[in-house]
DNA sequence: TGTACATCAGTGAACGCGCGTTCACTGATGTAC
DNA sequence: TGTACATCAGTGAACGCGCGTTCACTGATGTAC
């Protein structure tokens, strides 16, 4: 969906280098106008006139108004997931307290400054939209960041002793996606960890959506709160309750 | 926006009466094209052709199609309310982790029968929609059941004495969460409900949006076990963890 | 109980708008010899 | 380096559709005397 990076830049023609830009600039366009309006609003003709171009023109670029849709859904993935890759990798990997505020943080502040591609990706699915198989790549990333840190806590997170094991189901579950994102990290500690993902966009869903309005607004201090809360919850080693 | 509690049956008239069941009617109606097609795909001609009527007939019923949407709003608000005040009532109330868990898993079987209602009060706002004062009354409901089980949990409730008081910003306003729906519930066990309660949506937002498929699905084990943990979390009294 | 008037529900036509997608076409760019 | 052909981007018109909302109207229901 983005530049093909196959291709060494000094060969592309000056075709394949407009094709490049104009996709770009149709998705930008496309981005604007979901802000204004919603995905269910994101019009084909809106975006061709405003970037001065015949409506017929765009399918040239994009087949439907639905692949148009999954290319932004793919982008938005990748924009998080790279943030959320790039605020691990700024602090010591030894700091796993450390690693998971900035990726809790990082996500969030993500999704404060692009409300509307953060709608797109976590909010209602667009009826009559189904999300192809390509968009799954994408949309793991930021969840392998944070297995990541599980996996470097390694032994050292959780009292997998002091608990009772999952139930049945769930411990089966939890071993699924263990082996997919963390690998040797115990059950009850996944399950942990789970709980505090979903608490995560439920927690940033709400502050976009409104759902804190006249309560927990400005909500950064929850938030923060809430990501050294839930460190503390999956048993992440550090400073932290006892 | 349902029937008018103040005016007795016997002296209703035909009219009257006519009113009321159409007016239901175009509800029901539009509910049915939201599953079908979503808040944004809602449309007043449609909901007339199926009601076998001429599309500016509705509006002897709702003045405009942003009207018709609140009421949906405001009704499903009432509906998710209602059941988490029936599952609460339902337990013993000095059963406060009972009571707990049975308005976590009463909320999500309503979200999972009713996924498009769901989405439109916990999922991306519609775009140009703004809700007004009215649904605010409505909304409270499920949050007000919580608190109930807080403020009844009493001193019972968390450990205050070993954990870090809130940051201030943070506790002001935990304060006034307190004052409006947990009287007497100190800080932080608030903040830690606050947690809960974005954690129990998030979850049910990620199941009916599809984040669990191919990993935590069926979701139902994980849901029971995350509302078990929360309990814990908030340091519910009753079997938990030491 | 009967009449006169006011209220209201529902009709049908119209306004003005926007949409996704297709298609035959022109003209510019790229490629093979 | 020059020519002939193939590829591709963009045009403009059209198809067929649906939408929210307004308005003057008809006819049924309700109310006051």
């Amino acid at each position: 969906m983005t530049t093909n990076p196959s291709a060494p830049n000094a060969s592309r023609t000056a075709r394949e280098r407009a094709r490049a830009e104009l996709t770009r600039e149709i998705k930008q366009e496309a981005r604007r106008q979901l802000a204004a309006s919603g995905a269910q609003g994101l019009s084909l003709r809106a975006v061709a006139r405003e970037l001065g171009m015949v409506s017929s023109a765009i399918y040239r670029y994009f087949p439907s108004r639905d692949e148009l849709l999954t290319g932004l859904i793919i982008d938005a993935y990748d924009a998080l997931g790279e943030a959320a890759e790039a605020a691990d990798a700024e602090v010591p990997a030894r700091d796993i307290r450390g690693r998971w505020r900035a990726v809790c943080g990082t996500v969030r502040a993500w999704a404060l400054s692009h409300p509307h591609e953060y709608a797109l990706i976590y909010g209602s699915p667009v009826p009559g939209y189904q999300a192809p198989q390509a968009t799954v790549a994408s949309a793991i990333r930021v969840v392998r960041v944070l297995g990541g840190i599980l996996a470097d806590a390694g032994a050292g997170a959780g009292d997998p002793d002091d608990r009772p094991p999952l139930p049945a189901p769930l411990a089966g579950q939890a071993a699924g996606v263990a082996d997919a994102i963390a690998p040797g990290v115990p059950g009850p500690v996944i399950a942990r960890a789970l709980i505090a993902w979903t608490q995560l966009f439920g927690m940033i869903s709400f502050e976009l959506f409104g759902q804190f309005v006249g309560s927990l607004e400005p909500a950064g201090p929850f938030a923060a709160y809430a990501a050294a809360q839930m460190a503390d919850f999956i048993g992440l080693p550090g400073q932290g309750l006892a």
